[in-house]
RNA sequence: GCGCCCGUAGCUCAGCUGGAUAGAGCGUUGGCCUCCGGAGCCAAAGGUCGCAGGUUCGAAUCCUGCCGGGCGCACCA
């Protein structure tokens, strides 16, 4: 909202750069445009007189001080002064702008353009999520949010891995542990009394435990179990295939209550039963992107030479002098010596289909159905029920939403996409990794859990096989319960429906802020206190204000009969003097120019794919607005003019708030 | 061993491509409900920005080297 007359800004400095001064435009310097520490210093600072000091020899002060006198008017900007240390700061016409960006129409047009993929969440379907997925999930759908307010085309794909040993070690332990057959396993997980992704929880624990027992016997079961399932065509399949199915309905139900949602479930088993890995496999050989390893102790297996720096782990003995040798070169591992595909394979066969570089496609079911009704789509195997489903893949950019644990896997997709001759989409596959979710020292006591080996450490790592974790259902569980208590006491005239449906927007924005608020290289250790917090930098605190904003807007309407809508016509025949004057001026602009960073703030979030950076921005004008309406008053004030503008300002701070919270998937209710 | 990440207030974290006095939240201390809602506001206390060099008008930010911690480097996914 601010950007083009930044351009026109800088323009004038680049001219007077060039008349003026009688710089060649290659000598002109990068113009930078900050934002200065006080309002009343102005609405953007150039620090181009300090570049600029050296070369002309002339003290900084002295040339921001030309400068301003040589650059002419600009339009939007009211004045342009040299600060006495040599900043230019820059002064924009305030009124004209905040009437401008309340009549802009709201954003969210038309999406144009080439194709997207996200792919996000990736939960194995073997128990119910948790809180590290969900960080996952709320990164994922955050970026999705952000790109389509960019106004680009997404297509948003959920992984789901229903052929690794996840699933089978589930199977595993129906079978030997629990002695059940299929239709017991249906039966169970189609009894609503049962939470079917809970019970796979602990039984996946157990299972763990279980092997330890007898390791050597028992892991021949999981290699038996596992291998039945890829071969499909019997029972264990067909029980893996029905856990695969409603656990991943369970995570379907979770992410709906997080606002998450998504337009295709890819599944593994159709990218094997679909034979994608061998056309991936032929193309790749035919590049010889890998080739067929006959020594060494990797003889036998289709391999991918790694040109990066990084070494082995540890191998056998390896001396130094035959390291040094030419055999420096690394190699990972394609289809292992028994024939069978990796992981690493699989994938790659599935980034080529994302770009439409595998020459196949999946065949379409309707798997659910979207809260507007239309099918959530799934790959399947068989052909004929995909008379209406949308063209899925051939994107132009993929970023694929894992942690960063899965660096090096990420990297060697990038690799197989340049080595195969497709840079372009090499260049256009995006790693958004992120770093894990650990459990605070505090809250894995409270879970009861006493690991001696974790004492040391500053967290605690989650973990599935042994069921140390908090699941994403408890957690929104015991968020909405407090929200509950709280809205109940605060609004006794709320009926229950309201209440609850108000506690769980309330839930959803403390747990998503919560999840987004990080950058995301930090680790977050997670503590259930500080999560079930509702004040401070939380997404309730910003919730609450744009409600107050709100509460604001309708009495004005109620009392006045003003609303958002009449105001830009109303302010033209205002006098100025409310924003443009006194430290209140200062404020309420300040208000407003924060307010309207949000676009700005979106593409620097999405260029930098540091999304906390949206969670901060609108954090900050939750802040800035409250001061703001705790210092000057709105509907009291008596002079129309200051009562206008002063409205017009939180108007415009609570479009601009919803939508930074809608872009985190968080609601404003209307009252909390 | 190699690669990536982290180290800023008591705790948890911001600090955008180097810029004006390093900021929030929580916690601590003290104020503010005849008010447009206190999930709030105002104020105070609290910092050798891990350490040492370097680059320059200027470094928490860039470079080098250390120190401390985490993750990754499988015929596991």
């Amino acid at each position: 909202m601010i950007l083009p007359v930044y351009a026109r800004l800088r323009a004038a400095v680049t001219h007077s750069l060039s008349s003026h001064f009688g710089l060649a435009p290659a000598d002109h310097p990068a113009l930078v445009i900050e934002t200065p520490p006080r309002r009343a210093l102005g609405d953007a600072a150039l620090p181009v007189a300090f570049e600029l000091a050296r070369r002309l020899r002339k003290a900084p002060r002295v040339i921001a001080h030309e400068l301003a006198g040589s650059l002419g008017a600009i339009d939007g900007v009211t004045r342009v002064e040299a600060a006495p240390n040599g900043y230019l700061n820059v002064f924009l016409d305030r009124a004209a702008f905040l009437t401008a960006w309340l009549d802009a129409p709201p954003a969210g047009g038309t999406a144009t353009g080439p194709k997207v993929i996200v792919e996000h969440t990736a939960i194995n379907p073997n128990k119910a999520a948790h809180i590290g997925h969900l960080r996952n999930s709320a990164l994922g759908d955050t970026l999705v949010r952000l790109l389509r307010f960019q106004d680009k085309r997404v297509e948003v794909q959920n992984y789901i891995d229903d052929t690794g040993v996840q699933v089978a070690d589930v199977v595993v332990g129906f079978v030997h542990l629990e002695g059940r057959d299929v239709a017991s396993v249906t039966a169970l997980a189609d009894d609503p009394a049962t939470r079917f992704d809970y019970y796979c929880w602990d039984l996946y624990a157990k299972v763990t435990e279980w092997y330890a027992g007898d390791k050597e016997r028992r892991l021949a079961i999981r290699g038996e179990t596992m291998h039945a399932i890829e071969h499909g065509g019997n029972d264990l399949a067909a029980m893996g295939a029905i856990v695969a199915d409603r656990i991943v309905r369970c995570h379907l139900r979770t992410m709906a209550r997080m606002n998450v949602d998504y337009d295709l479930l890819t599944w593994e088993g159709d990218i094997l039963r679909l034979q994608f890995w061998a056309t991936a496999f032929e193309q790749l050989k035919a590049r010889g992107a890998v080739f067929l390893q006959n020594e060494g102790r990797l003889a036998g297996c289709w391999v991918m030479p790694i040109d990066d720096g990084t070494a082995p782990p540890d191998d056998t003995n390896a001396t130094d002098a035959a390291s040094d040798d030419e055999a420096e070169q690394r190699e990972k591992v394609i289809v292992r010596s028994n024939g069978t595909v990796t992981y690493v394979g699989k994938d790659i066969a599935n980034q080529f289909w994302k770009f439409g570089l595998l020459g196949k496609d999946f065949h379409y079911r309707a798997f659910a159905t979207h809260a507007d009704g239309q099918p959530l789509w799934a790959t399947t195997s068989t052909p004929g029920q995909d008379r209406d489903a949308p063209p899925f893949g051939r994107a132009s950019a993929v970023y694929n939403v894992i942690d960063t644990r899965q660096s090096y896997l990420q990297q060697l997709l990038k690799q197989a996409l340049t080595t195969m001759g497709f840079r372009t989409e090499a260049e256009a596959s995006t790693h958004f990794s992120y770093e894990m979710v650990a459990l605070s020292h505090a809250t894995a006591r409270a879970l009861g859990y006493q690991d001696e080996e974790s004492n040391g450490k500053p967290f605690v790592e989650v973990s599935g096989r042994k069921g140390l974790g908090v699941k994403a259902d408890d957690l929104l569980d015991r968020l909405v319960d407090s929200a509950m208590s709280e809205v109940s006491t605060r609004n006794p005239e709320l009926d229950a429906a309201e209440c609850r449906r108000t506690a769980e927007a309330i839930a959803i924005a403390a747990v998503r802020y919560f999840l987004v608020k990080f950058t995301r290289n930090k680790i977050i250790a997670f503590d259930i206190d500080e999560a079930l917090s509702f004040e401070g930098e939380t997404g309730p605190y910003i919730q609450y204000a744009a409600v107050r904003a709100g509460n604001i807007l309708a009495k004005l309407q109620e009392r006045d009969g003003v609303t958002a809508a009449d105001l830009p016509s109303r302010l033209v025949a205002l006098d100025r003097a409310a924003i443009d004057t006194g430290d209140d001026g200062d404020e309420l602009w300040g208000l407003a120019l924060e307010a309207a960073r949000l676009d700005d703030v979106v593409d620097t979030a999405v260029r930098s794919l540091e999304l906390s950076l949206v969670a901060k921005h609108a954090f900050t004008l939750a802040q800035a607005f409250n001061a703001f309406y705790h210092r000057q008053q709105i509907l009291k004030e008596d002079r129309e003019d200051a009562r206008l503008w002063r409205a017009a300002g939180v108007a415009y701070v609570r479009r601009q708030l919803t939508a930074a919270l809608d872009l985190m998937g968080c609601r404003v209710p209307t009252r909390m």
